[in-house]
DNA sequence: TTGAACATAAACTGTCCAGTTCAGTTTTTT
DNA sequence: AAAAAACTGAACTGGACAGTTTATGTTCAA
């Protein structure tokens, strides 16, 4: 992604940005980025901030990004990415339907209620009219590998009798969204502190509940 | 709301709205700033294009509101307060608890995800840093309100025998979660158009079944 | 019909900030 | 060590925009 406009592909083999050019001080530059928008949001950063905070030189900066949009998208894409990235990871590795499930609920939703998964959201949500581009960036990283993840996890169980779908994508659509019951959007809003671990699991429970009470195959 | 802070209090027992003072083209402001706001967001719309869109001067829109910030949190208290007062009115009209719980559904979930929802939501949860009052408000007109009265409504199912709940708080939460499946965020981040009815009905079809499995009283 | 309150247009102030420029310094390369 | 490339700091530009002021016009109640 983001390959379509680079004129001047300068390392061939590993380009891992484009448009973008690199030097010495490019991961200072991001750190400080991340970190100032992360804190402030992308209308309260000012780009003097993230200098300051990255103690680089505005010149600098305006060498490696064309503008200040184009650094968040940046920045945003690496959160992105490592969001799912440690989010999900394996949720096969067990074959007991329901521990593997509250397994990667857990993991999932102590993302989303962390500072950093909040703060994404709400910057993405906030900006995704002003910049479309950066709402689909963040929804193919983020939910829609979740989604295909799920969604190939209960098939293998439909598969193995284990469970009766009829919808997946439903289903799978279904699931995260009762794990964020009550808790994500009043996060979100500022309206409440952390959940603890506790509070966490007694949501993930309740969901899984839910959720195999209706999909899990009757054993009779 | 909105009373505390009132020093003020210039028409005693109606007073609608507190802090800001009115005139004769109070509502032309208000609608003017509501049009502007929801098709801009906070940041996007200028005080100009609000008095252009409203055809009032500068100085008549700041002879009402003392500045931006209350205008948008004024315009955004009359949204929030409609959002409610449409989406859900009277759940308990059954008592067939399915057929409610659709009916009921169908009218909130429509509303989540018309243009205005939407809008609405995205402006709430990209300022809910900056104005941290305006997301209690929001919460409480919104989402509180729907949390209580499907509160009631199910301890209402549970003394009637027809439901079987536990944690009647977490279920409250749980069944707009669901009734979101897959749709929402899409929406919110403009990744799709409008869902069909069809496609809503699915939805919440889905959601009033995995629900009621878990919850509706096993009649034996 | 007069005067008080309301409204107007337009120019103005002050601030903030993205992005540029440039002369000079440091680092890397050869 | 010399040349090339990367970086610096600080000042500057230009534009956007919230909020104010002023001088003038309109409405309406008494």
């Amino acid at each position: 992604m983001f390959k379509e406009l680079n004129g001047t592909d300068e390392d061939d083999m590993n380009a891992p940005q484009a448009i973008v050019k690199h030097g010495r001080k490019f991961d200072q530059v991001l750190d400080g980025a991340r970190k100032v928008f992360m804190r402030d949001g992308f209308e309260g950063a000012s780009v003097d901030d993230i200098v300051r905070e990255a103690g680089v030189s505005k010149a600098t900066l305006y060498s490696y990004f064309p503008d200040k949009r184009l650094l968040f998208l940046e920045v945003a894409k690496i959160e992105c990415q490592s969001q799912s990235d440690d989010a999900i990871a394996e949720i096969a590795s067990s074959d007991d339907v329901r521990y593997a499930l509250t397994t990667a609920a857990k993991r999932m939703t102590r993302f989303f209620m962390s500072d950093v998964g909040l703060q994404v959201h709400r910057i993405i949500v906030g900006e995704s009219q002003r910049f479309p581009e950066i709402g689909r960036e963040f929804y193919e990283s983020g939910p829609a590998r979740v989604h295909a993840i799920l969604r190939q996890f209960l098939q293998k169980g439909v598969d193995a009798g284990k469970l009766e779908i009829e919808d997946i994508d439903l289903a799978a659509d279904q699931f995260p969204e009762l794990c964020k019951a009550g808790l994500h959007l009043k996060m979100v809003l500022g309206l409440r502190d952390t959940p603890s671990d506790a509070e966490i699991d007694r949501v993930i429970e309740g969901a899984v509940d839910v959720f195999l009470c209706k999909y899990e195959r009757r054993h009779r």
